[in-house]
DNA sequence: CTGCCCCTGTAA
DNA sequence: TTACAGGGGCAG
């Protein structure tokens, strides 16, 4: 479920939950999610610490604890919230910690996709679209070199982290670019169109997703993001009313209206 | 680039 | 029963 927007409600979620407390203990229910470790080194360098501070990195949530950094990412179903009693964990939890204040921040992950690891992201992460670095001239110029369709370009997170499936499709079509262009071939202003898109559609969902999201359920199927094309195969576009297309591009789906991107 | 894999849930 | 799911890594 998460992409940029929905990583980040869980971040503030996770920070009010752990800024300034100890983590009594550390317990991970399934061995694969923090490999090459093992379970047991996790939790033996999270016992004890205490978290300095927690921050979003495209999708990834890291948590800066006293001489280390945790990394989770939520792949499709994690999630990440704070309980009053651990004993109430559910049983798709992937992994709890129990805190000095007698709560438990638990990573609930039904697919077990999730990942957990000591350290930082593994390898380099492109610039955050709603950090500073992500200016217009610095995509222009990073999209001249990119020979992939301009979609599956925006989903590589060594360009725009924290972009996915959801919002790709959704910039491009506000900014009215037919998602099979190579990111190359287009002109400055249409790029300048897109980036602006894609920080006004993740500007407004992540206070969105904020405020939708509560509790264990999080995002429950809610309402809470009324998609332009995404998921709506075969249905008019509400701007021009043509039928909107699911083509495959990069092993996944991509949303897009035929009358009004080009 | 494509296809397969990791898992589980849900909808057609 | 099959296809697909908002993520990402890997092999070919």
């Amino acid at each position: 479920m998460p992409e940029l927007p929905e990583v980040e409600a869980v971040c503030r979620v996770a920070r009010r939950a752990l800024a300034g407390r100890r983590i009594v203990s550390a317990h991970i229910r399934r061995r694969r999610i923090c490999l090459p470790q093992t379970p047991r080194q996790v939790a033996a360098a999270l016992a004890g610490k205490r978290c300095l501070a927690v921050e979003r990195l495209g999708k990834n949530i890291l948590i800066h604890l006293e001489g280390a950094t945790l990394t989770v990412h939520l792949r499709m179903t994690g999630n990440l919230y704070a309980l009053a009693h651990p004993g109430l964990r559910p049983r798709t939890t992937s992994a709890h910690l129990v805190l000095d204040d007698g709560r438990a921040l638990v990573f609930d992950d039904p697919r077990g996709l999730g990942i957990l690891r000591l350290g930082r992201p593994p390898g380099p992460v492109g610039p955050d679209p709603l950090s500073r670095e992500f200016t217009p001239q610095r995509f222009a110029e990073m999209a001249r070199a990119g020979r992939s369709p301009i979609k599956v370009w925006l989903m590589d997170q060594r360009r725009v982290a924290g972009l996915g499936n959801i919002y790709a499709a959704e910039a491009l079509h506000r900014a009215g670019i037919d998602p099979r262009r190579l990111a190359s071939t287009l002109r400055v202003s249409r790029l300048n169109r897109l980036h602006a898109a894609i920080v006004a559609i993740l500007a407004v969902a992540v206070e969105s997703a904020s405020r939708a999201y509560r509790r264990p359920g999080g995002f429950a199927d809610g309402e809470w993001f009324t998609a332009a094309v995404y998921g709506r195969d075969g249905l008019p576009c509400r701007r021009c009313r043509r039928l909107i297309r699911r083509i495959p591009q990069g092993g996944r789906s991509t949303y897009f209206c035929p009358g009004c991107q080009r």
